[in-house]
RNA sequence: GGGGAUGUGGCUCAGUUGGGAGAGCGCUGCCUUCGCAAGGCAGAGGUCGGCGGUUCGAAUCCGCUCAUCUCCA
C-alpha cells in the first residue's frame, strides 16, 4: 500500500465509526506552553480537558508533528523523526476501550491486511479490563498479551490532569530481524517488534496529592505514525525506504553522489537530510521563521544539522533548496500549504544556508588562531574548553573542530568538552519550570453549558446591537451570580455583537443594559472557544445571571475599526504586488487609532517601494471597491486560491473575505462595505521586528488626517522657524546646517587666531624647552585642545586653565621633542588640579583635568611652577 | 526559562591602566589620462546600540535595557 492509500484508508475507516474528519493543524500549536505540534492529540486538548465543547465526540486526524526530543537519534535509526504524520482517532467521552480495541484489530487485519499471527499487544500491568477485551472479544492468544509497567504503558502530559493506561500493537518482523535472543519480546530494544499503534485510555484525573479520580468523561486517543506502518506494509527495513521518504533520499545521494546503503556513516547523514528538509519545508509553511530563539531556533537548528550533514557527504555547494523542491512536489498534494509557499519556503532556506557559511566561517577563523597558539606552545591536545567556547558561543560544530585539530596533528580533549558540556546542562534544567495542563477553567465551563448551541451567537457581522440573556457572570476568575454598581467583572452572554479580540483586531467596546442595570463594556475577549467574555463594570444596578439585556457596541469606534482592517488587506495585497509572492502575513493589530501589519520580506523595503504600496492601496479605495465575505469549506476555498493565513486555527468551515476582484484571504474580523469608505492609508512607519520579518505601521481616514494635519504642523513650525516657506523648508535647511558648519568651523580657528602669544606667559622648565602658560576663560575642552595644539609648537609644551561656568578646565599637551626632554603632562595635571579641587591625568603628550573651585587658579599656578621647578 | 559573545562612518573592523574617535574599502570634488582601469590631492560622512551611575573627564569601568549571533532546556 502507497503512504496516501494508507492515509485515506485510515480517515476513512474511522469516519464509519462515526468519527469526524478533521484536517491537520498547524504546527504552531494554539497552546502556548508548547513548542511546536507533537502529537495529534495536541489540537483536541482543551476539548479532553474539558473547557472546549465541540459539536461531535469522535474525531479522526491525520496530523503533522515535530520533535526534537530524540533529535540526537535521528538518523541512526531507520524509525525515528523529527517530521512525521500521525494518524488518530479520538473520543471525547464517547466510545472507550470495549470499541477502540476491535476496531484497530478489524482495522489492521482488515483494512491493511497484516497477519494475525505476527500481531502482539501490550497492556498497562493492572489493566485487566484491556486485557479481557483483547483476549475475549478480539480472540487474540493470551500468550501474545504482554503486561508492561508505567514507563512505556501509562500516559500522562504532566504531574497533575488527565491520564490513564495504554495498550499498543505490536509488528512482528520475524526471528530474523532484530536481536535474535530467545527472552526477544514486545518492548525490546532491537528491531523484531514494531510497535506502531499506541491506544491511550484517558480515564483518571491525577490530583495535587497523587490519587487518581476517575473522569466523569473517558476519553480515547490513538496515534499510529503512518511512515512506520508504511515501512511495515511495504516490507522494508527503515522508514526511509518508504515512498513517502525513499524519493528525498535518492535526490540526496544524486547530489552529493553517494549510494545509500554504501556505508553506515553516509546512510546516516542521508537520513537525516531527507528528514530534516521535511520538517524545515512544513514548519516555514506554517509560519516558523528562522530566529534565536523559542521554535524559531528549532528551525535553525534543524537547518545547521543538515548542513552540516551534507559536508559530511562533500556537499560545499548551497543544497537544501533542491531537497526542499523534492519534498515540496512529493507531499503537496496532500499539504497544499507547502505549494503555496514554496517561493517562501525555499528564499528562507537559501538564505539560512548562506547565513549558517558565515558562521562557519567566523568559527573557522578562531579555530586557526588557537591552533597557531596550541602549537606555538608545543601542545598536541587541542583543549577541549576552547571547543567548548567555539561551540556554546559561536555555533561551531564541536565535530568540525575535531576533524580540523586533527588535520593539525592535535587531539582534541573530548573529556574537558564533556564536562563543559554537562554543566551546561545542569545550568540549563535548573531554569526548567513545572508545565501541567494548566488550570482548567471551570467558572467558563459552567457558562458554556447553560448555552443552547454550546457556543455563543456572533451578531456583530450583521448588526450592532441585540437582545440576549446573560448566562454567566465571571468576578475575579471565580463564577458569580451578580455583579452589582462600581464592580468589575465578566459578563458571557448567549448572543452577542460584541467582537472579541482575535485575529488581531481588538475587542468591541460598548454597553449591556438591562432593565435595572448598566454594564459598560471595555473589551471583549475569548476566554475559551465558543464563548465571549465581556469585560467591564457595572455603573448602576445589579446585573445577574438569567437577566434578559440589550447589548450595544460602540458604533463609532468599530467603525473606525473596520476601516482598519479591511485596510491591512490592502496592504496586504499591495506588498504582494511591489515586493512578490513570498510576502506573508505574519500577525497584525488592528485597533482603532491604527493598525499594525507584520510580514515576511528578507531586506528592508525602499523608500519608493513603499510609497508604491501606499499609492496601490489608496487607488484601491479611491475605486471604491465592494468587500464582500462569504462561508465556505477549507478545502474549496484552497482550490479558489484564497490567501490562508499562518497559524490560523481552522474548523469545517471558514469565512472569506473578497475585496473587489483582486483580494481574497480567510478572516474572521469585522470589515467596511466599500472600500472608499476607508477614506485615505497613510503609512506611519516602517522597521525590522526579527530576521526576515518586518512590521508596517499605518492609519487610515481620521487617524490618516490626524497624521497628515500634524506632519502638516510640523512643517509649518519648521518653515516659521527658517522664515521660508514650507515648500522651501528642505533647500533652506540644507544650506543652514552648511552655513553653521562652516560657521562652527570658522569660529574655532577664529578662537585659535585670538589668542595671541602674549597672553601667554613663557617658561623654561628644567628640561629647556619652552612651556607656554595662560588663562582663557570661557573656553570650552575642544577649543582649549584647539589652542594647545597652536601655542605648543613643534618642539614647546603648553599649560592652559579656563574658568567656565564657575567650573575650571585645564589642558596640558607636550610635543614629542618637550616629553623627551623631560615633559609629563599627566604628572602635571595630577600635581596641578587638586589646587582647583579636583583631579586630573593622562599621558605625557596629553592630559586633561579640571576642579570646581575657579579660586584655586592661582595656586595650580604656583603648583605648577614648583612641580617643574620654574623660579 | 538559564548561560556565553557581539554592538564604533555606507561596508569590514582597529581603538592598550579612563584623558584628542581612527584605518581600509566605498562615496564626492579636483588633478593626471584621448577614454577606461589605475594613481595623486582634497573633502564629506559617526547620538561609539539606548538609559542610568562612578569620575574633573567614559567608546573604555559598573548597573539596567534593546538588538543580533550562539549553546543548553
Amino acid at each position: 500500500m502507497k503512504s496516501g492509500e494508507i492515509r485515506e484508508s485510515f480517515l476513512t475507516f474511522f469516519e464509519s465509526k462515526g468519527c469526524v474528519r478533521l484536517p491537520s493543524s498547524s504546527l504552531i500549536p494554539d497552546d502556548p506552553s508548547l513548542l511546536l505540534t507533537t502529537a495529534g492529540m495536541v489540537q483536541f486538548k482543551p476539548v479532553f480537558l474539558g473547557i472546549e465543547k465541540r459539536d461531535y465526540t469522535r474525531a479522526t486526524t491525520c496530523q503533522k508533528c515535530v520533535r526534537t526530543t530524540d533529535i540526537e537519534i535521528v538518523g541512526h535509526t531507520g524509525r525515528h523523526q523529527t517530521f512525521f504524520e500521525m494518524l488518530g482517532n479520538f473520543s471525547f467521552g464517547d466510545y472507550f476501550k470495549a470499541e477502540i480495541i476491535p476496531w484497530s484489530f478489524e482495522y489492521s487485519t482488515k483494512v491493511l491486511g497484516l497477519d494475525p499471527d505476527r500481531l502482539w499487544f501490550s497492556i498497562y500491568e493492572d489493566d485487566d479490563e484491556a486485557e479481557g477485551i483483547w483476549r475475549d472479544v478480539v480472540g487474540v492468544p493470551a500468550a501474545r498479551i504482554v503486561r508492561m509497567g508505567a514507563k512505556d504503558n501509562f500516559w500522562s502530559a504532566g504531574p497533575t490532569g488527565p491520564c490513564g493506561p495504554c495498550s499498543e500493537l505490536y509488528y512482528d518482523q520475524g526471528p530474523d530481524v532484530g536481536c535474535g535472543l530467545p527472552t526477544c519480546a514486545p518492548g525490546c530494544d532491537c528491531d523484531r517488534f514494531l510497535e506502531y499503534w499506541n491506544l491511550v485510555f484517558m480515564q483518571y484525573d491525577r490530583q495535587q496529592d497523587g490519587t487518581l479520580v476517575p473522569l466523569p468523561k473517558k476519553n480515547i486517543d490513538t496515534g499510529m505514525g503512518l511512515e512506520r506502518i508504511a515501512a511495515i506494509l511495504q516490507g522494508v527495513n527503515s522508514n526511509y525506504e518508504t515512498d513517502i521518504l525513499r524519493r528525498v533520499i535518492d535526490e540526496a545521494s544524486r547530489l552529493c553522489g553517494v549510494a545509500y546503503g554504501a556505508s553506515d556513516r553516509t546512510d546516516v547523514s542521508l537520513r537525516i537530510l531527507a528528514d530534516h528538509s521535511r520538517a524545515l519545508a512544513f514548519m516555514i509553511a506554517d509560519g516558523v521563521l528562522p530566529s534565536n530563539e523559542s521554535r524559531g531556533y528549532v528551525l535553525r537548528r534543524l537547518l545547521r544539522r543538515g548542513v552540516r550533514h551534507g559536508r559530511l557527504l562533500g556537499l560545499v555547494e548551497p543544497f537544501l533548496t533542491t531537497l526542499i523542491s523534492v519534498v515540496v512536489g512529493d507531499m503537496g498534494e496532500a499539504y497544499p500549504e507547502l505549494l503555496e509557499n514554496r517561493e517562501l519556503i525555499e528564499r528562507i532556506v537559501g538564505n539560512e544556508e548562506a547565513r549558517f557559511g558565515a558562521t562557519l566561517k567566523q568559527g573557522m577563523a578562531l579555530l586557526e588562531d588557537e591552533i597557531g597558539r596550541v602549537r606555538e606552545a608545543g601542545a598536541s591536545v587541542f583543549p577541549g574548553g576552547v571547543a567548548f567556547t567555539l561551540h556554546d558561543t559561536y555555533g561551531f560544530p564541536v565535530e568540525l573542530t575535531a576533524e580540523i585539530a586533527h588535520e593539525n596533528s592535535l587531539r582534541l580533549d573530548m573529556d574537558a568538552f564533556e564536562a563543559e558540556m554537562t554543566a551546561q546542562r545542569e545550568r540549563g534544567r535548573a531554569g526548567v519550570r513545572d508545565v501541567s495542563w494548566g488550570a482548567s477553567s471551570a467558572a467558563y465551563a459552567r457558562a458554556g453549558e447553560s448555552l443552547r448551541r454550546g457556543s455563543v451567537e456572533f451578531a456583530g457581522y450583521e448588526v450592532d446591537e441585540a437582545d440576549a440573556t446573560v448566562v454567566g457572570i465571571v468576578v475575579d476568575g471565580e463564577p458569580a451570580d451578580g455583579v452589582s454598581a462600581g464592580e468589575s467583572g465578566e459578563v458571557l452572554l448567549d448572543i452577542t455583537p460584541f467582537y472579541a479580540e482575535q485575529g488581531g483586531q481588538v475587542g468591541d467596546s460598548g454597553s449591556i443594559t438591562s432593565d435595572t442595570a448598566t454594564f459598560e463594556v471595555s473589551d471583549a475577549r475569548i476566554p475559551v472557544r465558543g464563548l465571549v467574555s465581556h469585560l467591564g463594570r457595572v455603573t448602576n444596578g445589579t446585573l445577574s445571571v438569567g437577566d434578559r439585556v440589550h447589548a450595544n457596541i460602540d458604533v463609532p469606534r468599530r467603525e473606525r475599526v473596520r476601516r482598519n482592517h479591511t485596510a491591512t488587506h490592502l496592504l496586504h495585497w499591495a506588498l504582494r504586488l511591489v515586493l512578490g509572492e513570498h510576502v506573508k502575513q505574519s500577525g497584525s493589530f488592528v485597533s482603532p487609532d491604527r493598525l499594525r501589519f507584520d510580514f515576511t520580506h528578507f531586506e528592508a523595503p525602499s523608500a519608493e517601494q513603499l510609497a508604491k504600496v501606499e499609492r496601490l492601496a489608496n487607488t484601491k479605495i479611491m475605486e471604491d471597491h465592494p468587500v464582500r465575505a462569504y462561508e465556505t469549506s477549507l478545502a474549496s476555498a484552497r482550490e479558489a486560491g484564497v490567501i490562508a493565513l499562518f497559524g490560523e486555527k481552522y474548523g469545517e468551515f471558514v469565512r472569506v473575505l473578497e475585496i473587489g476582484n483582486f483580494s481574497r484571504e480567510l478572516c474572521g474580523g469585522t470589515h467596511v462595505a466599500r472600500t472608499s469608505e476607508i477614506g485615505f492609508l497613510k503609512i506611519a512607519s516602517e522597521g525590522s521586528v526579527g530576521a526576515n520579518l518586518r512590521r508596517i505601521e499605518a492609519v487610515t481616514s481620521f487617524g490618516a488626517m490626524e497624521h497628515v494635519y500634524a506632519e502638516e504642523a510640523v512643517l509649518t513650525r519648521a518653515a516659521d522657524a527658517l522664515k521660508c516657506r514650507p515648500a522651501e523648508v528642505a533647500e533652506k535647511a540644507e544650506a543652514t546646517v552648511k552655513r553653521l558648519r562652516e560657521a562652527e568651523k570658522a569660529a574655532r580657528s577664529a578662537a585659535a587666531a585670538r589668542v595671541e602669544a602674549d597672553r601667554f606667559e613663557l617658561w623654561m622648565p628644567a628640561g629647556g624647552y619652552p612651556l607656554h602658560v595662560g588663562r582663557l576663560d570661557g573656553f570650552d575642552a575642544e577649543a582649549i585642545r584647539t589652542v594647545a595644539d597652536e601655542m605648543r609648537g613643534p618642539d614647546g609644551a603648553v599649560l592652559i586653565l579656563s574658568v567656565t561656568d564657575g567650573k575650571v578646565v585645564i589642558v596640558a599637551s607636550g610635543s614629542g621633542p618637550a616629553v623627551g626632554k623631560g615633559f609629563d603632562a599627566g604628572a602635571l595635571m595630577r600635581a596641578v588640579a587638586p589646587a582647583v579641587g579636583g583631579r586630573g591625568g593622562g599621558k605625557p603628550q596629553m592630559a586633561q583635568g579640571g576642579g570646581p573651585d575657579a579660586a584655586g587658579v592661582d595656586g595650580a599656578l604656583r603648583a605648577a611652577r614648583e612641580t617643574l621647578g620654574v623660579e
